[in-house]
DNA sequence: CTCTGACAGTAATGGACATTACATTTATAT
DNA sequence: ATATAAATGTAATGTCCATTACTGTCAGAG
């Protein structure tokens, strides 16, 4: 847990463009478009052959991915700045996966020409770019595998508790996540169904675990939600 | 599934010590601590913290990791020439899973520290190492998703098909599976129990998609086992 | 060679949850 | 403002499978 805490910590404060001339970032300004983006907005779709790399700057993101019986997984979810997609100029292929907009804001996307152009001028963004890769990789890798051997109640407090990191405002006691999602998006996210997540989330409810502000959850308990997760 | 193939394909071929002179064969030789391994000989440990990184080349090994519940999950079997806990030199941390002999081979190993001295002699090293990484993530990213969803059944078959790319050997129509694996361990490698394991492969030898010759496994029946897998 | 521990077979029981099938409420588009 | 779609609530039914509790079998160690 511990370990856990200090991997997402480097993720986080692992800033790729930290340390640059003015000259670099005006750059990579220059390189990189700017758009806004709205929720539900699709980025990437799996499958897809584009060769670019994507810059969150503000909004939501998530990662899904389509298995072949028509279930679709939340890999990931994140907010702030981040970047994402990073296969399509790394190591160009089919994309398996797809990033969809949860919440409006802006993206930047550069592609793998102007990717490499910045890639002279920045020795080591590559390998940069590399950790980030690997440290995402291993938060969902651990996602899943804390999936496996779980109640959807177990699930979904995890899931709580990694969403914390991202969307948690203090309210009371404990903390508001502000992200709304779907039932349905609660059960991508634990590998469920809808009816068993409204289930599950009013039990928690009725528990005084959790609550519910304007469609927004409210996490009450964080220690109990914890000992859930274990 | 063929974009699958074709990435497994790039790891077994992504050969680290291609192309390099006699000099430098000679100088990873003599850096690298060969030993033969026995069965149920464990390389490193969940937690360890050496910084070596290991060498497969003979016999088979299988890296686990031991949830907080008690459960253990095989996340990988292998054989052949690769290699396997680079985390112990590119980014030494904690390790997050163990490695444990499964068949009698041979293993080098190699410090940190000649490891640093051998990248000064072979630029792109690195590289290629984070490239396996990589791909050997995206693998096990994807046996973990693969198990989501399934019934025991369906996860066996997957596994099958999994260890037919490195321990298959024909035999008549199907293949014999090439490594002796216990009901427990297919229990660890389908995130079931031993008890629903023996029942399940009992039922598929019953419907004559498999049977077994001295222990080993053998795919009678590739196809209906890859319809089951879907 | 036989003893012991690891491995395998079997079956009953109950719990978790997907599935199905609606009803109801809340958004959002025109 | 109203229509249409999306999201949520609820309950019954059945399946899958972990769990528990055994018995039987095999292989390697002494």
């Amino acid at each position: 847990m511990t370990q856990e805490r200090t991997k997402l910590w480097y993720l986080k404060n692992l800033d790729i463009f930290s340390r640059l001339t003015e000259e670099q970032y005006k750059l990579i300004d220059k390189l990189a478009a700017m758009r806004p983006v709205k929720k539900g907005e699709v980025l990437y779709f799996q499958g897809a052959t584009d060769k670019k790399f994507y810059m969150l700057k503000k909004g939501a993101v998530k990662i899904t991915k389509l298995t072949s019986h028509g279930n679709e997984i939340i890999l990931d979810i994140f907010s702030g700045v981040t970047l994402f997609g990073e296969i399509g100029v790394l190591n160009p292929q089919e994309r398996d996966e797809s990033a969809v907009v949860v919440e409006d804001g802006l993206i930047c996307t550069m592609t793998k020409e102007d990717f490499e152009k910045l890639v002279q001028m920045i020795p080591g963004l590559v390998i940069k770019m590399t950790k980030i890769i690997g440290l995402r990789r291993w938060k969902i890798e651990n996602k899943l595998l804390g999936l496996l051997y779980r109640t959807v109640e177990q699930r979904l407090a995890i899931t709580f508790l990694n969403l914390l990191d991202d969307f948690s405002i203090p309210r009371g006691d404990g903390y508001l996540l502000k992200i709304k999602l779907t039932h349905k998006d609660f059960a991508d996210l634990v590998a469920s169904t809808r009816e068993t997540v409204t289930v599950t989330l009013n039990k928690l409810k009725s528990e005084g675990l959790i609550d519910f502000e304007d469609k927004y959850l409210v996490i009450k308990q964080v220690d109990r939600i914890r000992s859930l997760a274990e």
